[in-house]
DNA sequence: AACGTAATTATGCAAGCGTATAATTAATCT
DNA sequence: AGATTAATTATACGCTTGCATAATTACGTT
């Protein structure tokens, strides 16, 4: 007659944590802000909704653990492209930005999980301060190997003509990230790809396309 | 003793719908898409909840009018730009790049509008659309803009050619669009117009700094 | 092998949600 | 002026929400 209690394993602190965070970032992908409801967060966890609770005090402080954990995922995906050491500036260049306009970077489901957050991004102090981190993190990179690449083309700008070609760059990635995310069909495989290359080419006055090429060490001087 | 019955004003079905929709808009822009109960949307148009289901079978009628909307308007906003005949072609286009990157245009209620929407925009059939054609509406004016300031110059570009600057050009006014709602602190003023402009100058090749008389625009082509 | 403890489930509650429906009243028409 | 009608308010209902608290049970310790 009475249902019997759930069975259950205890799991350490650091899992269960983070398999709720992970189910929330599930549900806000594909539900939007309102379908991250503690119980539906507590079912894809595979959990009941008490326990949710039992690790964080609020709902709120779920979610931004979840803000957080994703903006960290971000920067740390764009961080391991970088670690090509043989590979000439120009070529991580434009590997980092093609990379950030193709899948899996490029998915309907990482704008959702991005755009259900903005509300609380805007109104929060704890999450704008994550997000302005995040994003200058990524454009300091973008500079820095705009840079690096510009150097070995003994080519030198000032600080300041660096830092707005940084954030052009910057633009055109994230312009066509969205645009990519939101309109998948309206381009064809590798477009955007290529568009990105040819504008922070244009922008920058490098010629990225060749160096997209693998393992291809350019050694031409483009007019 | 009993609570007298509040008095009321009967109004014109355009103009209680219109009121509806900016009270649903408004409460998106401040309260995320959560904060768009039909309560605080009655409230907000100093109407009782029921009148909603008066004009709108659901809630979810009510906002998707409000995103119609929201798309026209940005629509109309931006071709009210394009009506300035006596200026050459270079300049429209200055300008219609400049504004889209600076106040009002620029501000963080707008992006919040937006942000708000996309979850509905990416599971909804009917706002899919709605999105795509304003999208590609945007695309195709700059795309006009661009080719009739090329052709000024007497420059031609194939189609693909021309549908890929547009696409691009479309990308670096998104990016700094978003980056400037974001992250308003972060730049200085007429910085992101100043960088728009020098943007889609590169891509296109074509000179619009002098045309939108925005002050001076490095545009060196190292060797 | 029994115990203690804290991780987990179960239950409950007040508030808010969208929506349905009935009661009123402001404006229109004769 | 009085009747008509539709715009508007009022009320209510069933669900869901976030959160609090009590009851259980899996696991480490002795």
């Amino acid at each position: 007659m009475a249902g019997q209690r759930r069975t259950f394993r205890r799991e350490g602190e650091a899992q269960r944590r983070d398999g709720l965070i992970a189910a929330a970032l599930d549900c806000i992908a594909d539900g939007g802000p309102g379908g991250a409801t503690v119980r539906a967060i507590a079912d894809r966890a595979g959990v009941t909704p008490g326990l949710i609770r039992h690790y964080f005090s609020t709902k709120e402080e779920l979610l931004t653990a979840a803000y957080d954990r994703l903006m960290t995922r971000m920067t740390d995906d764009s961080a391991r492209l970088l670690t090509g050491d043989l590979l000439t500036a120009r070529q991580r260049l434009s590997r980092f930005v093609a990379a950030a306009v193709t899948p899996p970077v490029v998915d309907a489901r990482s704008m959702s999980l991005w755009a259900g957050f903005i509300h609380m991004v805007l109104k929060d102090e704890t999450m704008r301060g994550t997000h302005s981190q995040t994003y200058l993190g990524f454009r300091d990179r973008l500079q820095d190997l705009i840079a690096a690449a510009l150097t070995e083309m003994d080519q030198h700008l000032s600080p300041q003509r660096l830092r707005q070609l940084a954030i052009a760059g910057n633009a055109v990635i994230d312009g066509l990230w969205l645009e990519g995310c939101a309109l998948p069909e309206a381009f064809a495989d590798g477009e955007l790809a290529q568009i990105a290359l040819a504008s922070v080419s244009a922008i920058t006055g490098l010629d990225l396309a060749d160096a997209a090429q693998l393992g291809v060490v350019p050694k031409d001087q483009p007019a």
